[in-house]
RNA sequence: GGAGAGGUGGCUGAGCGGUUGAAAGCACUGGUCUUGAAAACCAGCAGUGGGGCAACUCACUCGUGGGUUCAAAUCCCACCCUCUCCGCCA
């Protein structure tokens, strides 16, 4: 969440900044923010006169018990007609801070300076390009089509097991699974310099609020019965694990990677994706998180869509770069970047990474903070990343590396995980 | 599931109604000593928020939330979490 202490500092600036980000009555709320804000203050100076006048006459009453019968009442009385002028002023307080809270915890991330503007992702902007995608001297097939003729994957199964948007993956497309978590995840921690992690994947409340999924995204959330969150990504769990903590200067940066099955309802997207894996209740995601001093930032968001863009680069799969839109970026972003792999039967680029930085909004939700080299605790930069999704790095390959009797070439270096080269019908 | 024990500052750990926001140790920072370092010695060192240009000052915080009391880390209640033993089990 953004800082009240910032946003104080520098109203129009937070105004100018949230007006990016097409924020409705962003102006009036800011106010409001303010307003409500001043209240509290007040409040507080008052309350905190009080309380100090309480304590000083509670010494006093500690000294009068063994003395004076008659002062000690008297002074009993004064203390118990503080307290319940304290008391009422708590209230206000309560109120005010929940009002504030409400709106703090509902404005989304300012863009930075260099993040086109714009309400969609009309606005988004290629940064690069891998390089020409692959012409075909055959029409190519869907990932589904591909894996179904293979008889590799199985939705009805699945459904009747689960429900839409769940699904089974059979055989080498299982095992390509396996192989492409152990690939990213054994470049990721031999040559890009991330821990390997493996973290639960219900979480509770409070993680979900640290990361931004709540309480503003809780209709795209699983939760259980025993207010546990199934986690959208992994980002969640590894961002957390610096939550309520003081990281020492020289521990920085952190740099996690997890590969979990990630879980998002889909509410919004009724209709959307609903051929083949693209968009599931359920998939596997390979996550990148860095954790680091603010200042770095930006060149450590370089670095992870560096990280990132080497998978791909490595299974030799089209691509490119976008830079996000201030209005495309999620809640949490201050700036992404996108990739996107080249999908022949749709004959378009899909989302298949999403790199961001957060600034030191998740931090600040999260109470991370690090020790300052002059020894004062500072909140932390938040950045993460996918490195890939799995489920879609599938469709990339199954898409792009089919031929044409309907066979899958495996890719140079996924050949040693899947123990072969090609996938066919027999 | 049954029976116990416990949650205190970056860490270890004392305190169990009244200058205790908290002893002691470790870690850390500064200083003395030293050619330099180590050791030793001296000093400093929790967080958040309010007010103030600042020095500083005030409030709140000893798992969380309530309660008792003039006064709570300390007593009571609820909840959360951790640990040990037994049972069950991947």
């Amino acid at each position: 969440m953004l800082n009240l202490k910032e946003i104080r500092k520098d109203v129009d600036f937070f105004k100018k900044k949230l007006s990016l980000r097409f924020v409705n009555n962003s102006d009036s709320l800011i106010e409001e923010l303010l307003n409500n804000d001043e209240k509290l203050r007040k409040c507080l100076e008052e309350q905190q006169e009080l309380q100090n006048r309480r304590n000083s006459i509670s010494k006093d009453l500690s000294i009068e018990k063994d003395r004076s019968v008659e002062n000690f009442k008297k002074l009993s009385k004064e203390v118990s007609d503080i307290k319940s002028e304290i008391s009422l002023l708590e209230n206000n307080i309560l109120k005010f801070q929940e009002i504030i809270n409400n709106i703090l915890f509902s404005l989304p991330n300012i863009p930075a300076d260099d993040v086109p503007v714009s309400k969609d992702d009309t606005g988004n902007k290629e940064v690069r390009n891998s390089g020409s995608v692959k012409i075909f001297d055959f029409k190519p097939l869907s990932h589904e089509v591909l894996a179904r003729q293979l008889d590799l994957i199985d939705f009805e199964t699945a459904v009747n097991i689960s429900g839409s948007r769940f699904v089974i993956l059979k055989k080498d497309l299982a095992k390509l699974e396996r192989a492409l978590i152990n690939f990213m995840i054994d470049v990721h921690t031999s040559e890009n310099g991330y821990s390997e992690y493996n973290v639960p994947i219900l979480v509770n409340e409070k993680s979900m609020f640290g990361t931004g999924q709540l309480p503003k995204f809780k209709e795209e959330q699983f939760q259980t019965n025993n207010n546990l969150w199934l986690i959208p990504t992994s980002e969640v769990s590894l961002t957390n694990m610096v939550a309520d903590k003081i990281v020492k200067y020289e521990d920085l940066p952190l740099r996690f990677v997890a590969c979990t099955p990630c879980f998002r309802l889909e509410a919004g997207a009724a209709g959307k994706d609903t051929q083949g894996i693209m968009r599931q209740h359920q998939f596997s995601k390979v996550e990148l998180v860095s954790i680091i001093q603010p200042e770095f930032r930006i060149k450590e968001l370089d670095r992870l869509l560096n990280c990132a863009e080497k998978i791909l680069n490595l299974l030799k799969l089209p691509y490119r770069v976008m830079l996000l839109s201030s209005g495309d970026m999620g809640f949490s972003a201050e700036k992404t970047y996108d990739l996107e792999v080249w999908i022949p039967s749709q004959n378009k680029y899909r989302e298949i990474s999403s790199c961001s930085s957060c600034s030191t909004f998740q931090s600040n939700r999260m109470k991370a903070r690090y020790k300052t080299i002059d020894n004062k605790n500072e909140l932390l930069a938040t950045l993460n990343g996918s490195g890939l999704a799995i489920g879609r790095t599938i469709i990339a390959i199954l898409e792009n590396y089919q031929n044409k009797n309907g066979s899958i070439t495996i890719p140079d270096v996924l050949q040693k995980y899947m123990s072969k080269k090609l996938i066919d019908n027999i």
